[in-house]
DNA sequence: ATGAAAGCGCTAACAT
DNA sequence: ATGTTAGCGCTTTCAT
């Protein structure tokens, strides 16, 4: 009844030979090893006729590898995230690695826990978008030789690997185009954050605007994923008291999503007034009515220069010095940031 | 310079005590076993001083259990999947288990390849929403006693645990719906996938259609992920040659969103003159404006009953016979159904 | 060309 | 109350 599954040694004995040499089949080195054709017939017949799937735990605590990385993201769930999630997992595939998905929600807890889990289980890599306050996990994990790569974001403290954008061009480049369509008073809705890559897109827009001799105004929401409503409400009161308000720029594509329902919720009409543009692009943009215009982050590239730098520390086992990408984004024009006929 | 990860061995060996002690205070079995106070204190001080991390893979290697549940969906950042999945992270997390999320894309070669993947990796249990032609491998597991529950839809040809909910029921209340509220012209867009959830979202469409005394007008979309572009020009087309069309009932969310983009690209007045519901509720109905009415099912209920399953199963490793749960969801109704004023 | 055996880090039955 | 030790299933060095 209790069908164990078959191990190496099960195997062998099946077939009267070793362990060590069943074993060098499996792993394709039987030519290597010099195992005489017809006994890797034999050998590979049998295991193909049971189904053998080894146990790669087993393997694991052998080799000290898993061949397993970490996907570790603000939210999977969101396109950009997604995105450069699909074509990482696609990448490491077709080199034997695979890869896990999960999310910190930005949550600290959650993500310190998330490290601590994957690090027992002895995976073989990070790839991280740090969230407030991991500095020393990150610290630690880079301590104990963990190939580590930070992304969307650094930590400016910690002198390690990452693939970031310039955020303050981003940033500058979508105000300014804003500003080209003939917007006059433009906001720019971010959140409450303490971390570089928003303060950099705020920077990029104050630039812009200053350049521009315009007036900048800034709402900065808390941070904090459980009052999305009441956020929301702050934003509506805030679009309500903007005199003149006549475009609104988006620090993220979460913000934009929250927003544009915010300003349906105001005025059906409104959204028909007003240039908007996101950081970030999303599905959702291309289908929402008008579609929205975004700063999209070259997530082939970045997909690309992540896992190029992973392969190489999981050969160096750690020793280079980190590299450090800042990347170019690019600025995906739709019908909400068109000028507006008067 | 290389700090090879300390081992309990290297603890026992420092602290001059056997590895048995340091693991039976490690597993918090100190006062169970009988050891010392002072012992137990002295080996938990040194545990935290080093910050000492178990290695995972030899505790599954020797416990033969990982801890790890996989729960397997079309797509994960749909916002039904996503929400469930949540759920069951957090019920799982109680019970000291951790969970994988993963995208089979309801590609049949994909989720092999993760069933492979996860059973190697002696995961301890996978729930799993099948794409057509599963059903073999689904087979094996069960048949290697591995704990599985199907989710969303079932594979008739297995008697085997599951948790769904009426599509019948649901795709005739929503239909109804729409009726009510003064539509008779109403179609049904689907996919063209030959599995029993889809059959009953049909069903139930057309025998409410039929009850009202309304002709049914379906149009069936291949299923093709790659082909996503194609579907919505048929829609376009469809849509176009429906003579007095006035309302749409989607099958499923990422269909409405298709749909609706689709709609917008036809007329930007168009969505204000049809009537709308989705079968499964979406994040973003929330924000479109109109807002979109859909069909909800009853997540935190069929992530309880998953996980109540679950557990069982794990403990009971394997018996039993399989529960078949078949819930009820919600008709949410919002903007998009209502009657339209002429 | 193939096999014996050590050992990865941990748990737990058994011994003392 | 604490220690000794046998494995979990696999890889790989060394021996033959």
């Amino acid at each position: 009844m209790k069908k164990k599954r078959p191990s190496l040694k099960d195997i062998a004995e099946v077939l009267n030979v070793s362990t060590t040499t069943v074993s060098f089949v499996l792993n394709g080195k039987g030519k290597e090893k010099k195992i005489s054709d017809e006994l890797i017939a034999k050998v590979e017949a049998y295991l193909k006729e049971i189904n053998y799937k080894p146990n790669l735990v087993a393997r694991s605590l052998r080799t000290g590898s898993t061949r397993i990385l970490v996907f570790m993201v603000e939210d999977i769930s969101n396109h950009f995230f997604s995105k450069v999630g699909r074509l990482i997992e696609d990448i490491s595939y077709k080199n034997d690695y695979r890869v896990l998905f999960c999310s910190t929600e930005n949550d600290l807890k959650r993500t310190q826990d998330l490290i601590q889990v994957f690090h027992e289980r002895q995976v073989d890599g990070f790839i991280i978008v740090p969230p407030p306050g991991i500095q020393e996990d990150i610290e630690n994990l880079i301590e104990s030789e963990m190939p580590v790569i930070l992304f969307d974001r650094k930590i400016p403290e910690i002198d390690c690997d990452y693939v970031i954008i310039n955020n303050f061009e981003g940033a500058k480049n979508s105000s300014e185009h804003l500003i080209d369509s003939g917007f006059k008073n433009i906001a720019f809705i971010t959140i409450d954050l303490d971390q570089v890559q928003m303060h950099d897109r705020e920077a990029g827009y104050i630039a812009a605007m200053n350049e521009a001799g315009l007036t900048p105004n800034i709402l900065k929401l808390p941070y904090n994923t459980s009052t999305v409503g009441s956020s929301r409400e702050t934003m509506k009161e805030f679009i309500n008291n903007s005199k003149d308000l006549d475009a609104i720029f988006f620090a993220t594509n979460y913000l934009s999503q929250s927003g544009l329902k915010g300003i349906h919720q105001i005025d059906t009409q409104l959204i028909d007034k007003l240039g908007i543009v996101s950081f970030d692009d999303s599905g959702f943009f291309e289908m929402y009515s008008p579609t929205i215009s975004a700063f999209a982050q070259p997530v082939e590239d970045m997909a690309e220069n992540l896992m190029r730098i992973m392969f190489q520390k999981l050969k160096n086992k750690g020793n280079a010095k980190p590299e450090q990408l800042v990347l170019e984004g690019t600025l995906v024009k739709r019908e909400s940031s068109k000028a507006k006929v008067v």
